[in-house]
DNA sequence: GTCGTTGCAAAGCGTTTGCAGCCTA
DNA sequence: TAGGCTGCAAACGCTTTGCAACGAC
């Protein structure tokens, strides 16, 4: 099975690469749409579960949203920060660390993930 | 409209209160269904709704998974530990705390949530 | 021309809602 | 008895999948 390129795979890439946030299928559709007119949902979603097996993308679950985003894959670590007043989510750099320590003993820590809530500079 | 006792919502609280962790609906059904065989998930999602309202509940998110979990209100300000194999939720408590050193300037925080994952000691 | 890709529509899954009958107060 | 509560089934929103037509190579 050789993957062949489509403006549709182009345009979702160049997208989310664009944006460089988190984004959701619907303003994926949105945003590719706008190269591509008409790109039909099932294509979006077969995209980007390509890009997380091809290892370009990555999940990001926004708790309270049952909606998946997606970001691209290689950022230095990092979480996120949704603003309570528009939605957005943005990139947060750093990480408060020592994780570990807050564990009961036994049990054994291999990640985490962090979100922060708030307003951001738009909406404060 | 002034609510009454019945033995779905009696059950389902009392499961909820006694497992003091974080559940989901299915488990509710099967917990509370011990009680009440036959209860319907209708009524553990009508049930968990008014508590949410009422305050005795809380929802708990937990990344990558579609379902949303629930427990009892009034505890301590704590996260949450899932287990990469049996998949329980744990709280732990205690909190990195200083996070909005994290947040670019312009930014506001107000709430965070974390949720640690790993073995619990029951996998390791 | 081959066969991976696309868009549509139908199916899935968790959750919500309409409704007739049940049961608490 | 009144009207809130329950279970069933249909409806919903997001996501996945089947399928015939399309188009990259």
């Amino acid at each position: 099975m050789v993957s062949r390129r489509t403006d549709q795979q182009t345009a979702i890439r160049a997208f989310i690469q664009e944006v460089d946030r988190p984004v959701r299928v619907d303003e994926i559709m949105q945003g590719a749409g706008e190269s591509v007119p008409g790109i039909g949902s099932a294509t979006v979603y077969r995209a980007v579960k390509a890009g997380l097996q091809a290892g370009w993308l990555v999940e990001v679950h926004l708790p309270g949203d049952r909606r998946t985003a997606y970001e691209m894959a290689g950022k230095d670590h990092h979480h996120h920060f949704e603003c309570n007043n528009c939605g957005k989510v943005y990139d947060v750099e750093g990480c408060p660390g020592h994780l570990s320590k807050l564990i009961p003993s036994g049990f054994v820590m291999e990640d985490h993930e962090l979100v922060l809530y708030g307003r951001c500079n738009v909406c404060v």
